[in-house]
DNA sequence: GATGAATGAGATTTCATTCAT
DNA sequence: CATGAATGAAATCTCATTCAT
């Protein structure tokens, strides 16, 4: 269920042409974008930065994307999309809450470990967007949230989870779960899926929780 | 023990002159710049509206600051100083490893609350610093850091918590703790402390965790 | 052997493209800022005013040079290499002290009438140059005077001519012969070729001189 | 007769208050600027780096000259009647050209020798000037330089001088006697006397020369 | 589809100058 | 007289974007 998210094709490797090339221009700027956007934020990156690091001048770029924000838009919008889809799948793939958690916060993890780059410029960079684009995408990031929410409702009416307060439990966890974004390096001591138990095993560890004497 | 934080003198109401005026200059151009940053973010944010929002003219910043990044260094060095400050008298306040972490997530929480808009600044917009100025405020953070790593593993020992991985499960509750700063809102249903409770029995709930049966 | 300094390209004339268009954009600003900080000197005169006289914005003239700094120090790097080329050409065309100095005096004196904007730049504006491209210019014209000096120098022991303090004078005559950029006009009564001779008769008149009687 | 020159009073010792007190603040301010002036140029030269140099602030300035163009064309105006005043005894110190011309180097020579950064300034930075201010120097500047020019004239009739174009080797003779600003220094192995009198004997050498043969 | 050059809007910063205290 | 703070004008430089070639 979770691999729904790791079957993404990896864009350095795929190709638009059947066999022969590398990535398309599209592609490669997309991901020049996201590279600059994460290192030095939307602003401070240039378009002719992006262009050098594709290869090409900062002229080109407007023959295959029309400004700026419309890099940035479709990095943000890819992600939120992909996370959705990916939740979606996660809560589909059982009916009892606490497997569906179990499903929800593994594809997160793994997600945010795999593609660091791109989910992190699409959380942090997003109200560069202007507003009707911003809101787009954060309509998206809602609906992805809710499917927390509703998972974790639903567990507190079938395992009798310990969650006081619906939003504030749902955003402190995702919150957390999305900070490997920050630190996962490939090379790291843990692959994605084994930091993943980490957090299943927190998650489920708080919510299960019974009073402590003190 | 907490209290430590929210004893800080509020720059609004208290101010140089012992008892006429409000905020200096100074102080007022730093809550502008606070702001500014906050809403748009360091690039974003025009040394002209910062001037705007304190009702002088850009160039009479500079009677005062020396450049724009030193707005900024000295709004996340003090929100570092701060916190660090405030982090060891929570250490210094118990010797129960559970008590001295009670106390630093109630502290960090509350903090993060009332001085949302200086925590979020020190915290997303620290890579615009530059690299010297950026080191000296992470090096603040690190110590900070470093206080929670503590506790956690003198938990592990005292307490038996399960902490599969202390640099992980340090920085996926200060993170969690942390998020407060994105939602909090004056005038919501929760106060600081009351959020800063949800946070302890969260994490306390994880840490003193049971093996579960699947 | 002089002439070594007249044969110079005039970039008025002479392009890029074989022969059609009028000097190249990067030469046409060069042109205009030599003007405008031989009028106004480096500091009074602003970019604006040099990419008016080119007929293009300010901000264009950053596609071609780096900075402000940069047009001075072509500039002022040019003319120093010109000068020391037809220096040294100078000294090469014969081995007699007295028609090596007739040489230079000839050569300077006809650089600084037909070059007199770029001259009097180089000397006057020096100083505006950062330490580090000052030097590089400095070293040039370090290595010019010393043609003078030794060819002074070789003129005392050839010649007996009088040169009581080979750097006093050489300082001397190299100013004095400098001095046609600030009068000279295209239009004037002497041509170039006309003045360098009253300063060689000039100069060599003192260096020959016999005692006086008081 | 020289010595009218070198008899001027010495700002730093001598003050306005009969005995006690160093100079003015009005004459520190004024050297303050000459030395900026020298050193950066008028334009590079800021009013708080003046009035650092002395000891207060920009705005204390301004209660003494009424603006920065004040202070240089103070600068400007005493150097030039100086010279001009002392180029008029040393032409009455005598009815003969040569000795005339003597008097006239070796006062112009030792002035700017001695006076080095205000004599630079006011030949350097008189462009800075506005055209009422600039007009009014070089009036005076102009009747200095005719001093020698009659000078010239004189000796060409009385000794048999040779100078073909008066104004041409009048500024030829000025400015060689005038660069000694440029490389004077106080502890150097000439004094400004012994520095003059190398530089009679090369004008008069070159005045009173023969015809060579070639 | 890429390029080089131009543009115009805007950003940070500097600085001479003013003035109330 | 000195000061600190404010001002406004201007300067250098950046950058997303356009467009003819």
């Amino acid at each position: 269920m979770v691999d729904a998210v790791s079957t993404r094709a990896e864009p350095e490797t795929k190709s638009t042409s059947p066999r022969t090339n590398g990535p398309s221009t599209e592609e490669r700027i997309l991901n020049a974008a996201t590279v600059l956007f994460y290192e030095r934020g939307y602003h401070a990156a240039t378009m002719r930065a992006v262009a050098a690091r594709v290869g090409i001048k900062a002229g080109s770029l407007y023959n295959h994307y029309a400004s700026k924000e419309d890099l940035l838009f479709r990095i943000a919008e890819g992600v939120m999309q992909e996370l959705l889809d990916a939740g979606r799948l996660a809560v589909a793939s059982s009916s009892r809450p606490r497997d569906q958690l179990h499903a929800l916060i593994r594809g997160h993890v793994v997600y945010h470990a795999e593609e660091c780059f791109r989910a992190k410029v699409a959380d942090d960079q997003l109200n560069a967007l202007g507003a009707e684009r911003r809101a787009a995408v954060v309509g998206v990031r809602d609906a992805y949230e809710r499917l927390w929410r509703d998972v974790l409702d639903a567990g507190r009416e079938a395992h009798r989870w310990i969650v006081p307060d619906t939003p504030v439990v749902t955003f402190a966890v995702t919150t957390m779960c999305t900070a490997v974004d920050v630190w996962y390096r490939e090379d790291g001591r843990l692959t994605p899926v084994e930091i993943a138990d980490v957090y299943v095993e927190f998650v489920l560890g708080a919510l299960e929780r019974r009073a402590r004497s003190r």
